[in-house]
DNA sequence: CGTCCACAGGAATGACGGGCGG
DNA sequence: CCGCCCGTCATTCCTGTGGACG
C-alpha cells in the first residue's frame, strides 16, 4: 500500500493540467485562430436561415485537422444562438460518414437527429427515407445536414444518397434543408454526378493546412487554459507544432501530442512536460491507433496481416499480390480455415492500405505483369500488442 | 510496335443474420 | 411465429491495362 500512496501523492503533486478538455481536438474554443476568413464566409452562407430562407449548400475542402469540423460546429452554434433570440428552432444533423458509411445509416442518423428512432437494420433504405421525409415536413423549420467526411461515403456507395438529399427540398413544403459536405479529399467532386456537383457545390470553402507557426499559435492559446503555468519546457510546443506540421499541418495531431505528453508527464510524476514526453507521446499515439484498428478486425484480415509480417521477414520491401496471397492461403489453412478468394483478399489489402496498416502501390513489371507491392507499415511491437489474445497469432510474430 | 503477363478492380449473384408486419 | 425484405460479406466471372520484351 505504501507504493500506492506514493503514487497517488506523486500524481496529486504533479498537477500539470488545469483543464485538459481544452486540449482535446473536439473542444470548440471561443476563438479559432487563423480561420477568421473561413468563419466569416461560412457565416455569410448560413445566415439566410435566420430570415427563413434556404441557405446554399456548401462544400468544405481541406486535409484532416484543418479545423473544418470545428469551424462548422462553431458557426452553426452561433447561428443557432442567434435564432433562439428570435424564437426560431434550428435543427442540425451532424453525421460522421466515416462511422456511418452506408446510405442506410446516414438516413437512420438523420431520423435520430429529428427525434425519430429507427431500427439499425431490417428496414429498406427507401422506407427509412420515406419516414424521414414525412416527419421532417410536419413542422416549419430549417435543417442543416452536415456530412462530415462525405468522401468516404461516396467512394463506398456512390453519390446516390447525395442526389436524393439534394432533391428532398422539392418534396418538402415547409421545411428547408441545406447540406454541408465536409471532405478531406480535394478531388472529391470528380466522383460526383454533374447534377449533384452543381446543386451541392453552390458554395465552396477551402481550408488550407496550418503551417508550423500557426500550429504553434494554436497550441500556445490552448495551453494557456489547459496547463498550469510554467509546466511546459521551452521547446515543447514548438516540437509538437513541428511534428504535426510534418503530418500535413494536422492540428488535431498537434493537440493530441501536447495533451498526451502532459498526461505522460503527470503519470510519471514529473513537474514539467519535456520534449522527451512529446516523443513518447508520438509513439503512444501511433501504437494506440494500430492496436485499436487491428484488434477489431475480422479474422481473415488478421491472418493477412500476419502473412505480410512473415513475408517482411524474408524480404524487407514486401511482396507482390501473388506471393502475399499464396502465403495467406498457407497461414489460413494452418488455422484450419478455408482461405478467401484472391479477389476478396485484394479488397482486404486495399482496406489495410487505407487504414495505414500497410503500404500498397501498383507497379508494372512490363510483360511480367502488373501487380501490387504490399508491405506492412507498422512495427513488430505494435503488431504483437494488437494480436495479443488471438490464439496462436502473437506467437508467430518475430520468427 | 504489338504482345502478353499478372494481376486490378467492376458487375452480378449467393449466403447469412436481423427487423418488420401480420 | 412466419415469410419477407434488407444490408453486408464473400464468391464467381469478367474486362482492362502499364510497359518490358521480342
Amino acid at each position: 500500500m505504501k507504493d500506492l500512496d506514493d503514487l497517488f501523492e506523486k500524481v496529486m503533486s504533479a498537477n500539470i493540467f488545469v483543464n485538459r478538455d481544452i486540449l482535446r481536438p473536439d473542444f470548440i474554443p471561443d476563438d479559432l485562430p487563423h480561420r477568421e476568413e473561413q468563419i466569416r464566409k461560412l457565416a455569410e452562407i448560413m445566415a439566410p436561415a435566420l430570415k427563413g430562407s434556404r441557405p446554399s449548400n456548401v462544400f468544405i475542402y481541406g486535409v484532416p485537422g484543418t479545423g473544418k469540423t470545428a469551424v462548422t460546429k462553431y458557426v452553426l452554434g452561433k447561428v443557432d444562438a442567434e435564432g433562439r433570440k428570435k424564437g426560431q428552432t434550428l435543427n442540425v444533423a451532424f453525421i460522421n460518414c466515416k462511422q456511418d458509411d452506408t446510405n442506410y445509416r446516414v438516413i437512420a442518423d438523420l431520423c435520430e437527429a429529428i427525434g425519430e428512432r429507427v431500427p439499425f437494420t431490417g428496414l429498406s433504405t427507401s422506407e427509412v427515407l420515406r419516414r424521414f421525409i414525412s416527419i421532417i415536413d410536419r413542422s416549419d423549420r430549417s435543417l442543416f445536414v452536415v456530412l462530415d467526411e462525405v468522401d468516404t461515403l461516396v467512394k463506398k456507395t456512390g453519390d446516390d444518397m447525395l442526389y436524393k438529399l439534394t432533391r428532398i427540398n422539392d418534396k418538402l413544403s415547409r421545411t428547408r434543408i441545406s447540406i454541408v459536405g465536409i471532405t478531406n479529399d480535394l478531388k472529391f467532386t470528380e466522383y460526383l454526378d454533374a447534377r449533384v456537383r452543381s446543386s451541392l457545390g453552390e458554395e465552396e470553402l477551402i481550408f488550407p493546412p496550418y503551417n508550423a507557426a500557426e500550429l504553434e499559435d494554436i497550441l500556445t492559446r490552448r495551453a494557456q487554459g489547459g496547463f498550469q503555468r510554467g509546466r511546459l519546457d521551452g521547446g515543447v510546443i514548438k516540437l509538437c507544432a513541428a511534428l504535426a506540421a510534418k503530418e500535413h499541418g494536422d492540428a488535431r495531431r498537434a493537440l493530441d501530442l501536447l495533451r498526451i505528453a502532459g498526461e505522460l508527464a503527470e503519470r510519471g510524476g514529473d513537474q514539467k512536460v519535456s520534449e522527451v514526453h512529446v516523443r513518447k507521446a508520438q509513439r503512444e499515439i501511433e501504437k494506440d491507433r494500430v492496436v485499436e484498428v487491428v484488434r477489431t478486425m475480422p479474422l481473415h484480415s488478421k491472418i493477412l496481416i500476419l502473412s505480410l509480417h512473415i513475408l517482411s521477414r524474408q524480404s524487407s520491401k514486401g511482396g507482390t499480390t501473388g506471393e502475399v496471397y499464396d502465403l495467406y492461403c498457407d497461414v489460413a489453412k494452418k488455422f484450419g480455415l478455408e482461405p478467401l478468394t484472391q479477389r476478396r483478399v485484394s479488397d482486404l489489402i486495399n482496406e489495410l492500405d487505407m487504414l495505414g496498416i500497410a503500404n500498397a502501390r501498383v507497379v508494372s513489371k512490363g510483360r511480367y505483369g502488373r501487380t501490387k507491392l504490399v508491405a506492412l507499415s507498422i512495427s513488430d511491437r505494435n503488431l504483437r500488442d494488437a494480436l495479443q489474445g488471438d490464439a496462436g497469432m502473437s506467437s508467430m510474430i518475430g520468427k
